[in-house]
DNA sequence: TTAAGGTAGATGCAAACGCATTAATCTCAC
DNA sequence: GTGAGATTAATGCGTTTGCATCTACCTTAA
């Protein structure tokens, strides 16, 4: 077992303890955890996103994500515009309603976020920043 | 935006990249990557694991570990006894075909978690391990 | 210009998921 | 002991997921 593997390991099991937590938090309303991160990712970006893009941001299928914008746009937190230059794509953005809930779970799951982390000192907090957006691979676009 | 929410944000980030990559790669047989963890955390246990006690490790309701649990039984990958001290528990280890599957998926996989973990240096690959764990809150038994 | 190949997103469908609930067993105060 | 409440794991059921495929559109080169 090497220490990558023990890292990586360390690493999944902060995330799945961190998300269960999480999830049992009462900040959700009547959107899923994946629902949100779809509408945070949209309030991240001014601009319309493209589906694409969107999808790489998302741990879920291609067409799982179509469809949960579909979810998304019914209950009018999302928007689909037909992108100028492409007809094949479309452009995501949130509607005032999904900027307004993304808002008000954003707070207090900020707060949680915080919370959790409140055991890590300053310079942890950082290191573990870099380290993570080094693996990520800083895929910029 | 505190440092807290950006760490949060940059290991989310890290998990969903990695996870895409590794789920890409050709090395889970008939196998999900859940599937494949449910038998890795098993096979890190030599003694029979309560259903209770796998549960904490895994990223999934209950119900719908138990089910996965059912297919992997009957896929003769993992075997439910009867806890002879506690006659609602269940204790589940892996058959020798259990064992053996998660062998030859975990070779490559390791493999591909090193690779994959080969833009940091040892000191942050440490580092991470450090943080990580801190934060899953060492929920030892 | 047009045919070949690539990319963006949607849809059919079976499998898997989460929520709510249940059945069975354990625990413990009385 | 016994009944109230907690805990363990399984099941009913509607929803969501992923895989395979499809349609529509873009791109390139001849």
């Amino acid at each position: 077992m090497t220490r990558a593997n023990e890292a990586w390991e360390s690493l999944m099991r902060a995330y799945a303890v961190l998300m269960k937590r999480f999830n049992a938090e009462d900040v959700w309303g009547d959107l899923t955890m994946r629902e949100y991160d779809v509408l945070y990712q949209l309030s991240k970006c001014d601009s319309p996103l493209r589906m694409s893009e969107l999808h790489r941001h998302v741990l879920l299928s291609q067409p799982a994500l179509s469809r949960m914008v579909d979810r998304l746009t019914e209950r009018n937190l999302v928007e689909r515009h037909p992108d100028p230059g492409d007809r094949r794509g479309v452009r995501l953005s949130l509607t005032p309603a999904g900027r307004e809930t993304q808002r008000a779970i954003g707070r207090p799951h900020a707060r949680s976020v915080t919370r959790a982390f409140s055991t890590l000192t300053a310079e942890e907090i950082d290191q573990l920043a870099v380290i993570t957006r080094k693996l990520a691979g800083n895929e910029e676009k």
